[in-house]
DNA sequence: GGTGACGCTCTCCTTTAGGTGAGTATGGAT
DNA sequence: ATCCATACTCACCTAAAGGAGAGCGTCACC
């Protein structure tokens, strides 16, 4: 039962469309896990945790809040979690009271923020040119 | 009136941290600026909007549907506006009928393709290792 | 004169994201 | 005895994301 992208015009018309196109490239497993796992990973929260720990090497919790201006505590946890579960940080728990809790980048997370790397390049590049189009882009429809 | 990351312990208490780290880097106002953009543009559609389109060279509104399986066409619709206000696309329409709308890539849209280039490779030379790691994560909290 | 094509937009409606404020465990310091 | 620190977790709630399905305008066609 092939689902079409989205619904059909009204709904009993257009049974098919012209395939001018094919519908999609090769392999649909792995092109659906790559999208997927872009879908993850190309989260803000994790672009920005990337970073933050590249810089700074190893970072407690707290640390890391203080970081990340804006992200709830719970927010933090999550995104940390489930870099863990993707492998990009370690989480160190230290059975100290209070506890000490220490992430830092795997070499998978490494080479994911050099990834990225060229995308701040580009963001901190390109800012002004998005502004203006936007500005642009407002005022014609205003 | 600073708002602290997130709620304090108990309300009453930890008034204040130690500041072990400086609470942020440099520019505030720019860092924000650029968080934002990274936020708007590191969008799982987007990336895939830009790689097809990339791909393609020009798309009509139904061939890019056709393409990016699992969007639905509003979502379509608004990744594109919020692509063309961000002066990544330029939108065509040819005033004929039925309507015929062109989609391509302007420069600074190419340029981010090009820069998030880079994490699609990462996305797909890295897929089993994340899986890998997923697995043996889920294995130990089971 | 009914239907279909295209590229939308509009109206619901459900799901998810994410914030808030509180609680918890533990041992050392006061 | 009480308090504090840390790194959470939990319950609750609101706002935003995003899907489904329909409708629209216009002309060419059968």
């Amino acid at each position: 039962m092939s689902r079409l992208p989205f619904n059909e015009p009204t709904i009993q018309r257009a049974r098919r469309i012209a395939e001018t196109i094919p519908p999609a490239e090769c392999d649909p497993r792995v092109e659906a896990l790559v999208n997927d796992l872009i879908g993850r990973v190309a989260d803000k929260w994790t672009m920005i945790a990337l970073e933050v720990l590249a810089e700074h090497g190893e970072l407690r919790f707290t640390q890391f809040a203080r970081q990340m201006r804006g992200i709830s505590q719970k927010m933090l946890t999550q995104t940390l979690r489930q870099m863990e579960r993707d492998g990009m940080v370690t989480r160190t728990v230290h059975p100290v009271v209070p506890p000490r809790v220490e992430y830092r980048l795997t070499e998978l997370g490494a080479s994911l923020g050099a990834a990225f790397c060229g995308v701040w390049i580009w963001a901190e590049e390109n800012l002004a040119k998005v502004e203006a189009s936007r500005e642009a882009f407002d005022a014609k429809t205003e």
